[in-house]
DNA sequence: TCCCGGGATTTTGCATACCAAAACCTGTAT
DNA sequence: ATACAGGTTTTGGTATGCAAAATCCCGGGA
């Protein structure tokens, strides 16, 4: 064996011819596409997680995973691997996948960063929404006076989140949604036990920031994101059970 | 086969039994480890994007790869899904992996939370900085001042994200570390282009920045950081051939 | 000439099988 | 109890096959 390695084959700038022509631009109702298997798996495997089906420390066999989801070990490979990178499992080399292991420091320090991202986002956000986005925002609230009401812990966590996520996104900022969207499907893992207690104050003080937000006042929406964030961050170090 | 899914297997809370005894927590110098192949493939593939080796756009076939890798499809799948989810590639079903076309609009996005983490990594660096610290931060301050001298862009880049990425380790924030660290390396890309004309003023802007954290002055490091952050992502927009 | 359409080709996504190395577990001898 | 030796489990990687989807190519019709 002489030869040495091949190069990589030319295949031009772009690979393929860039779309052009009418269509070029519109949003397009796309063709319904079958997600990927190592999303679903993905996916299956998160809510197993979060809901604690799979508890913290426990180790994950692939070929157990496999059978159990009714697919091969490449696409659990393949999910286990992005659930790393995402933080929800650790994987120790020649070991395979345990299920993260959160500690206070690591929930608190998290918690710091979704303060920054998110008050930055409250900023953004009062300065570009527009009056149907503010509807949208009152509709999302009300969902979640909704879930309060009827005491329902895990709507409202979720309503939390999509009020949250909705804000994310009006910013106009891609990077700064996933990311933020990425840190807060952490901070909900950690949240839900302190959702019930923490319940009505986050939600009056989402009103505030809601009105905040409709009167294009970036320094008031900054402020009070600021504080609401804040203080869920206080209320999840003074829950019951916390280590002082 | 009327047989259902089976359950996971029980494998306790735990998986293994947990460590303890005297070494719990030493950090250890752990036996030297083969780097997976999976992650020699990341970085492989990573070095030939940054250096533009393989184009913006270009498609990137797995079997070719895989082939001028010297390794099977496994490994090069892998590594692209997390270059994907690092937002190197493009990972579109069905077609394949194509390296990532940066826009003007996604790379000022990108400077905007870079701009927001760092500042806040600024502000609590100078809170908790040692001296052993500072001296650390003076030493590579020197690095980009003889790069600098040395008119030497690559290095110059480099040494700017060894600084940068030093005072987000001196946080004491993992995880605000790692998310800086992600994006900075994604400017970086973008970056380089800036970095010659942007020189001079940035490695005055840092000393400025590394005597604030050294009189521990919180509100004049987060303040210079902010600025020093701006300025940059201006000099990306008033780079030659931005898009007006 | 330009557009359209159908078949050949390429590439992905996933399944299956196999193997070496590493880590783990267990039982035995000290 | 501790240490060791051998068997088992699990990962990480290779190789291969194949269906579905996307692309490419080429020839015919407007």
């Amino acid at each position: 064996m002489t030869e040495s390695v091949s190069p990589l084959p030319e295949r031009g700038p772009t690979g393929r011819r860039t779309a052009k022509g009418s269509l070029a631009g519109k949003s397009g109702n796309r063709v319904e596409r079958p997600a990927p298997l190592r999303q679903v798996v993905y996916d299956a495997l998160a809510e197993l997680i979060i809901n604690r089906t799979l508890e913290p420390g426990q180790h994950l066999v692939e070929a157990d995973l496999a059978e159990y989801l009714g697919v091969s070990r490449q696409p659990v490979r393949e999910a286990l691997q992005r659930l790393q990178s995402e933080g929800w499992v650790d994987l120790r080399p020649a070991q395979g996948a345990f299920v993260h292991l959160p500690t206070d420091e690591e929930a608190d320090q998290l918690l710091g960063v979704r303060a920054v991202l998110e008050t930055h986002s409250a900023r953004l956000a009062a300065a570009c929404a527009t009056d149907e986005d503010i509807k949208r925002l009152w509709e999302l609230q009300d969902v979640g006076m909704k879930a309060l009401a009827a005491d329902d812990s895990e709507r409202l966590v979720a309503a939390n989140a999509d009020l949250h996520s909705y804000i994310t996104e009006l910013t106009g900022n891609a990077v700064l949604s996933e990311l933020i969207g990425l840190v807060d499907r952490r901070v909900r893992w950690y949240y839900t036990p302190i959702a019930r207690p923490r319940g009505r104050d986050a939600w009056q003080e989402h009103a505030a920031l809601i009105e905040a937000i409709a009167a294009h006042n970036v320094d008031k929406a900054e402020k009070i994101m600021a504080q609401h964030t804040e203080r869920t961050r206080r209320a999840f170090h003074e829950r019951p059970g916390a280590s002082e």
